[in-house]
RNA sequence: GGAGAGGUGGCUGAGCGGUUGAAAGCACUGGUCUUGAAAACCAGCAGUGGGGCAACUCACUCGUGGGUUCAAAUCCCACCCUCUCCGCCA
């Protein structure tokens, strides 16, 4: 979440960035967040000073209590009066707190410099290109039908035993979401500095709350009986790892990798990608998580999306890289990188990774910060990014890679993985 | 599931109604000593928020939330979490 202390020290910087993001009503949601925040200061100078009134007297009492029984008695009155007064300014100060937070909690990241402005994705820019995407000498088909035909996946029994939306994958194909974990995972620890974490896919509602989902996007989130929810992504788990620490200066930054199951109930997607594996409740992502000193973000963003890149390019798909506008971004960003794919059968490209910079919003929330080296608390800066998203990753394989007959090449850097060199019909 | 124990500052750990926001140790920072370092010695060192140009000052915080009391880390209640033993089990 922002910080309110810079709201109060310069708000037409935050009027004029907000409303690059086309949240509604922003100017006037700064306006009712700075109003409470006064009403609220006020209060509480008036009850710190009731406090201390208490407080000075309490202390007379320990004194006069052996010495005189009428002066105790009436320090003890006076006391009392003043204790229900403080009460009166405390439930002012609650419902001057929670206006504050509910404006506070639901206000996104503000954008970097960079960040072209626009409504929607028709503003995103492209940064780069990987090269000319494959041409076919036959119609290439879709993962879907590809899949089929080899006997590789099951939607219709993944629909009776869990509903729509889920998949189940067979033999080489269920191997080969296995073998692009680890051949990711290798490249990223090996290669991209980063230290390997299995983490919990069930978390309590702090962490959700400290990367974001929480409260604004409850209703795009499993969540369970017991008060628990299903990551949407291991974002949520590797970053709240430093929720609440205060990281020594020496050991940032710190470089997070896993991959987990990510849970998404897609209810504003209806009807969207309802073909193959595209959009489905459940995906396996590898994810990397950057913890760093604020000044060094946006260079550890170009670095998180060069790993990211590095495992496309591995792999010999074609690709972009998209720069987010303002109105594209998610909640917690400052500036986002997407990269995204060439998928053939739908001749376009389509996101596979996602690489973000959530400057001190999430740390904030998180209350993640490190000693400076004078010895200050200081906010983390927290980054995120896939590398890569499997379905997806599943997907390009099989369509840039499919053969006239229906077989599948297996990508070099993967045959080691894979024990194999293609996958066809026997 | 049954029975116990416990949650205190970056860490270890004392305190169990009244200058205790908290002893002691470790870690850390500064200083003395030293050619330099180590050791030793001296000093400093929790967080958040309010006010102030600042020095500084005030409030709140000893798992969380309530309660008792003039006064709570300390007593009571609820909840959360951790650990040990037994049972069950991947």
């Amino acid at each position: 979440m922002l910080n309110l202390k810079e709201i109060r020290k310069d708000v037409d910087f935050f009027k004029k960035k907000l409303s690059l993001r086309f949240v509604n009503n922003s100017d006037s949601l700064i306006e009712e967040l700075l109003n409470n925040d006064e009403k609220l200061r006020k209060c509480l100078e008036e009850q710190q000073e009731l406090q201390n009134r208490r407080n000075s007297i309490s202390k007379d009492l320990s004194i006069e209590k052996d010495r005189s029984v009428e002066n105790f008695k009436k320090l003890s009155k006076e006391v009392s009066d003043i204790k229900s007064e403080i009460s009166l300014l405390e439930n002012n100060i609650l419902k001057f707190q929670e206006i504050i937070n509910n404006i506070l909690f639901s206000l996104p990241n503000i954008p970097a410099d960079d960040v072209p402005v626009s409504k929607d994705d028709t503003g995103n820019k492209e940064v780069r290109n990987s090269g000319s995407v494959k041409i076919f000498d036959f119609k290439p088909l879709s993962h879907e039908v590809l899949a089929r035909q080899l006997d590789l996946i099951d939607f219709e029994t993944a629909v009776n035993i869990s509903g729509s939306r889920f998949v189940i994958l067979k033999k080489d194909l269920a191997k080969l979401e296995r073998a692009l974990i680890n051949f990711m995972i290798d490249v990223h620890t090996s290669e991209n500095g980063y230290s390997e974490y299995n983490v919990p896919i069930l978390v309590n509602e702090k962490s959700m709350f400290g990367t974001g989902q929480l409260p604004k996007f409850k209703e795009e989130q499993f969540q369970t009986n017991n008060n628990l929810w299903l990551i949407p992504t291991s974002e949520v788990s590797l970053t709240n790892m430093v929720a609440d620490k205060i990281v020594k200066y020496e050991d940032l930054p710190l470089r997070f990798v896993a991959c987990t199951p990510c849970f998404r109930l897609e209810a504003g997607a209806a009807g969207k990608d309802t073909q193959g594996i595209m959009r489905q409740h459940q995906f396996s992502k590898v994810e990397l998580v950057s913890i760093i000193q604020p000044e060094f973000r946006i260079k550890e963003l170009d670095r998180l999306l060069n790993c990211a890149e590095k495992i496309l390019n591995l792999l010999k798909l074609p690709y972009r890289v998209m720069l987010l506008s303002s109105g594209d971004m998610g909640f917690s960003a400052e500036k986002t990188y997407d990269l995204e794919v060439w998928i053939p059968s739908q001749n376009k490209y389509r996101e596979i990774s996602s690489c973000s910079s959530c400057s001190t919003f999430q740390s904030n929330r998180m209350k993640a910060r490190y000693k400076t080296i004078d010895n200050k608390n200081e906010l983390l800066a927290t980054l995120n990014g896939s590398g890569l998203a499997i379905g997806r990753t599943i997907i390009a394989i099989l369509e840039n890679y499919q053969n006239k007959n229906g077989s599948i090449t297996i990508p070099d850097v993967l045959q080691k993985y894979m024990s194999k060199k293609l996958i066809d019909n026997i």
